[in-house]
DNA sequence: ATGAAAGCGCTAACAC
DNA sequence: GTGTTAGCGCTTTCAT
């Protein structure tokens, strides 16, 4: 392994000008020249500790993500994986498997390998990722949850339930069930439902039933597969794909026809929704214009420019064969 | 941020004695008393760089992924960051985005992050990656692919392949179409197949029609919607179990009933064959197994220990709803 | 434009 | 069991 000794020996210079030329500092052509070749030839590449350790950063970017195997994530890491490493950074993917309190964990883990920023998608913003996120002095850029807390960029949820809720009017449905999740996801539990009940519940007429399951389809799918043999409302208006996809195959179970004994939409614009037949009705987030984002954003900072505190993505609203005129 | 000098002072003693501590090495129950304390006071933590820079290893495992948004890819990835974490190593996610010389180019950048090993799952093994594989000197465990340039862990291909075409047989069929994927990639288009045509080209009167597909869902299902127009096979054998949701949405789309006018199966053992309807029948590989496996394997391997060159995992073969008796 | 020299925080001989 | 010391490979003043 070639060190920046040997190539300044190599090239009869001393290995600050090596160091200079490999920053960009100014160098005099000849020795560029030298420099070119003997870099090439030597297949010499700087070694990344000995930087870091010196500049008490590195290249690396981390990522928390709540769970590997989910729609959203995969496309929001893909987005950024690639916008950073066109910008020679790395990402440090780190995965909690849905534990709010590794996600702190891994605030403080991260911080100790130095990363230089770190992507939260956070299913909830507690005192504890506050202090955290305080304490490590490193930038962090929240995806999915608004906080005042640091940088954040957001679906625009309220838009989007107002959207679903204006549709299963529009499609004249009165009976209306609304699958949710946990309130304590502001997001998706507060801010989406929002969306949709001011929409319904102030047109009169309207009945609307609330249930609360989770994100585990399978939970989701024997819960359903009960609870629906009682219920005969005709539209129902799932939080997300996933439970969407549950109360489809909970309806199929119970042999009731999707949509002409009942409609289901969903929320996400997961790729699965056009894998079934019938095809979900959904609203597609902008996931890879998220990651996108905050890819660029979060170099951005690191570079001491000023970014907008709070972005809100519009999601696009697109009805597809489950849902249907009553 | 605390160095190992400062809680050197602290603690009164000489920072060498502070390392020992820290890497385990004996010191006296006195001075590890005074060291506990303080360093729990301080919050002291080692940098890594300087850790790394000296002991010319860090604890990344690098893991070289052709896609994130892919079932088998997202529960290997998942077993193996668990079983890593657990060890106090960290996992450094890579895609390549199925672009093969990224594969290769990677190698070589994991090489240059000093990773300890890399896990690698290939589409195929070339020239290219063996030369990698040798140059950089780090242990790489392939997963998914054989091949005698390092360790590998595949699946049982030819066993389930051969357990499919049984179960096609059994089930009466006589004239059955293959859809499988190119033949570059050793494991799922030669030895799958080789599995499936052995158990059918063997019995009389079966006619096996031959058709390659991609791995990409919406480029398969707009092949699949006009070729299979023309075909009146009975029984759709895919090589994958994506394969095989786009045969079933063509089908549907050609007015077809999937099983009663035909019959189709997949490859892999995928949730989402579950979520469907009818569910589609399918082979399950060990793919969680697999990433244990390989995590625990791989760190054997770095502490000197010998471990097998090869292991073939079986996967299970699981008859569901979409196929059904000729 | 270039070089000498002083570390960054840590580990590992080696001597005591 | 503990301390001293010499680097690991790099960046960054500060002279020249």
């Amino acid at each position: 392994m070639m060190t920046i000794n040997d190539i300044a020996k190599l090239a009869g210079v001393a290995k600050s000008t090596v160091s200079r030329y490999l920053n960009g500092g100014s160098v005099s052509k000849k020795t560029k020249e030298t420099l070119d070749r003997i870099i090439k030839e030597t297949e010499y590449v700087p070694n990344t500790f000995a930087q870091s350790l010196k500049v008490k950063q590195s290249n690396l970017i981390g990522i928390i993500i709540p769970r590997l195997n989910s729609y959203a994530t995969n496309e929001i890491l893909q987005s950024v994986d690639r916008c950073l490493r066109e910008r020679n950074y790395q990402l440090l993917i780190v995965n909690t498997d849905q534990d709010v309190d590794r996600e702190v964990e891994n605030l403080y883990a991260l911080s100790r390998q130095k990363v230089a920023g770190i992507i939260l998608l956070a299913t909830a913003v507690t005192k504890a990722h506050k202090e955290a996120m305080d304490k490590i002095g490193i930038p962090v850029l929240l995806l999915g949850q608004r906080s005042d807390a640091t940088y954040a960029i957001v679906h625009e949820e309220e838009e989007a339930g107002a959207a679903m809720g204006r549709h299963a009017l529009k499609l004249g449905h009165k009976k209306i069930l609304y699958l949710g999740v946990t309130e304590k996801d502001e997001s998706v539990g507060v801010l989406r439902k929002k969306g949709v009940m001011d929409v319904l519940k102030n047109t009169v007429g309207i009945k609307v039933q609330e249930e609360e399951v989770d994100f585990n389809f399978d939970r989701t799918f024997q819960f359903l597969k009960e609870y629906l043999k009682g219920r005969d409302e005709t539209y129902i208006l799932c939080a997300t794909d996933n439970i969407a996809l549950a109360a489809y195959k909970a309806s199929i179970t119970l042999g009731r026809t999707v949509p002409e004994d009942v409609s289901i939409s969903g929320f996400g614009g997961y790729s699965i929704t056009d894998l079934v037949t019938p095809s979900i009705t959904t609203v597609r987030y902008a996931y890879k214009e998220m990651g996108r984002i905050a890819a660029e954003n979060l170099l951005r900072l690191l570079q001491g420019e000023e970014i907008p505190k709070k972005i809100a993505l519009s999601g696009e609203f697109l009805p597809k064969e489950s849902t249907k005129m009553l």
